[in-house]
Order: C-alpha cells, then sequence, then structure tokens
DNA sequence: GCCTCATGTTGAT
DNA sequence: TCAACCTGAGGCT
C-alpha cells in the first residue's frame, strides 16, 4: 500500500476523523500502551504527511508513524480489534486501527522536524522545491532508478511510482543520473506532480493513459493484482501495452525494478 | 499448517 | 550485499 500518496492520504482522512477532537489512544496489543497513556484523551489537532512519513499532533507531542512495507492503517466505526493492532485512536463515531507499522513512536516538534529535514522534495506538498532533486541527481552516477527511491533525493516516490513514471516518460531505469537530460529530469517531476496527487484522490495508483486502456488497443481487459492499473509495475514477462515487447525485471538495491526495453531508452 | 511475498528502511557484514 | 523487522494474504502441501 504506501508510497507517498497513501500517507498524504490518511493524513487527509485522520484529519477529517479526529481534527478538533479528543480521541481516546490505546494499544490493544500492547506494544504502544505507555506512549498511548500520555496522548489518550488530548485534543488532537489533526495529521500531516510528509514523503512517506505521518505524524498526528495532540498538542505539543506528535505522533510519529512510519507503515514500512507492510503497515496497515484502517479507518472505520469502532468495531472489537482485529488482528496486531499497534495502535488504535477512537471517537465514539470512528476508530483508527494501525497494524505493522515500521514505525510509531511520539516525538516533540522538534524532533519531528530534525526528521524531516533528511527527506528531499516531496511531489505532493506544494513547498517542494524540485531543483534540491535535480542538484543531487545531475551530479551522481548512480541509476537514475535508484535514485528515485532514494528519499533523501525525493520523498515519497517508491516502487510503483518509479517504475512507472519512468516509462510513461520513456527513460531508461539505468540512466545515469549525472547523464539523465534537464529535459527528462522536468518530464519526471512535472509527471509526478500530477500522477501523485491524483492517487491521493483515488487512494491507489493508475498510471494507464486512455489511449493505451487495454479496451483503447483491443486487448482482453485485465485485473491488476495490487489495486491499480499500470505499464510494467509487476508485469514482467507480460506484454507491453505500447510496443508488445516482454516486460523487463531485474532487482536493484535490492527491490524489483520493471521497465520496457524497447520503449524506454531516453535519457 | 507452512512457505513466500509485498507499494520500505535500517543496521550489520 | 544481506538479513532483520513489522503483519497479513495467497499459494502450496
Amino acid at each position: 500500500m504506501p508510497e507517498g500518496h497513501t500517507l498524504h492520504r490518511l493524513a487527509l482522512d485522520l484529519s477529517a476523523a479526529f481534527a478538533g477532537t479528543r480521541p481516546q489512544v490505546s494499544s490493544p496489543q500492547g506494544r504502544f500502551a505507555e506512549s498511548a497513556a500520555i496522548i489518550s484523551g488530548r485534543p488532537c489537532s489533526g495529521a500531516q504527511a510528509q514523503g512517506k512519513h505521518l505524524w498526528i499532533e495532540f498538542e505539543d507531542h506528535l505522533l510519529h508513524i512510519h507503515l514500512g512495507l507492510i503497515g496497515k492503517f484502517r479507518i472505520a466505526p469502532p468495531a472489537p480489534p482485529r488482528g496486531e493492532i499497534r495502535v488504535r485512536i477512537a471517537t465514539p463515531e470512528v476508530a483508527a486501527d494501525l497494524s505493522g507499522p515500521q514505525l510509531c513512536v511520539l516525538r516533540t516538534p522538534e524532533e519531528m522536524a530534525a526528521q524531516l529535514a533528511k527527506l528531499g522534495p516531496d511531489p505532493l506538498r506544494k513547498d517542494a522545491d524540485p531543483e534540491l532533486a535535480w542538484a543531487r541527481i545531475h551530479r551522481s552516477a548512480r541509476p537514475v532508478a535508484a535514485l528515485l527511491m532514494d528519499q533523501t533525493v525525493l520523498s515519497g516516490v517508491g516502487n510503483v511510482y518509479r517504475a512507472e513514471v519512468l516509462f510513461r516518460n520513456r527513460i531508461g531505469p539505468h540512466v545515469e543520473g549525472r547523464k539523465l537530460s534537464r529535459r527528462s529530469w522536468d518530464a519526471i517531476w512535472n509527471d509526478l506532480i500530477t500522477l501523485m496527487p491524483q492517487g491521493v484522490v483515488d487512494n491507489r495508483i493508475d498510471t494507464v493513459r486512455p489511449e493505451h486502456t487495454p479496451e483503447a488497443m483491443g486487448r482482453p481487459p485485465r485485473v491488476d493484482d495490487h489495486g491499480g492499473e499500470v505499464y510494467v509495475y509487476r508485469r514482467a514477462g507480460m506484454d507491453c501495452l505500447v510496443c508488445g515487447s516482454r516486460v523487463r525485471t531485474e532487482v536493484l538495491d535490492g527491490r524489483n525494478l520493471f521497465w520496457c526495453g524497447r520503449c524506454q531508452r531516453r535519457s
């Protein structure tokens, strides 16, 4: 689930549920019990996100959450907890259950700011400065596919947006940052600031342009098993939706990379 | 029931 | 470069 759009959507949903309330905070599983007691019943002013980091504000106590690979937040009417629930935030009307977070700690505003200072610009934030990312990218020998996943270069982009934004702009994933053209970087950033806000609205990642949908291409409809319609992510060995050649995959920096070797030749 | 995998990050080798 | 971590879902026996 969690690339930047997921966290920004959660910040909106958590704010809608709890801003202006004094929710009860508990830890059904127990691992967050001590901290939960500190913030339970305090006024909540809302939640915010930057990159893949999320925090919920209880006066000067910030609940800092990183979902990692498997963390989930479920917001629903109160019901008995199911599974391993690290934290429940609840009013009589709604409960938010957090499971499997990689990080879940209380921080002061100063501590939180120090964490956020490590992050590169987030395409989902209006104050983001893409020049900061370009400055890192255009003097790096690392492949652009690796740079896009580096949260200190750019924050919020994960494996799906990485693969898809490179495909949509026909850029080879192995192009070194220093050999990436300014035109390509501008195209990547401009695409991200279109795709990612749409991901927040839809709460899923769709990247296939209308002219390339299976219907438009006269192919049978298909079902992606990860909730969105995409060009190459997790489509290894299948036909490229645009040129029909085999979608390729390899492990880069420990993560699965997907691309079309025919469509993606630009630098 | 057991194994593998996942839109992520960190810390040790 | 690799293993560990957090949890649940799906595929397999």
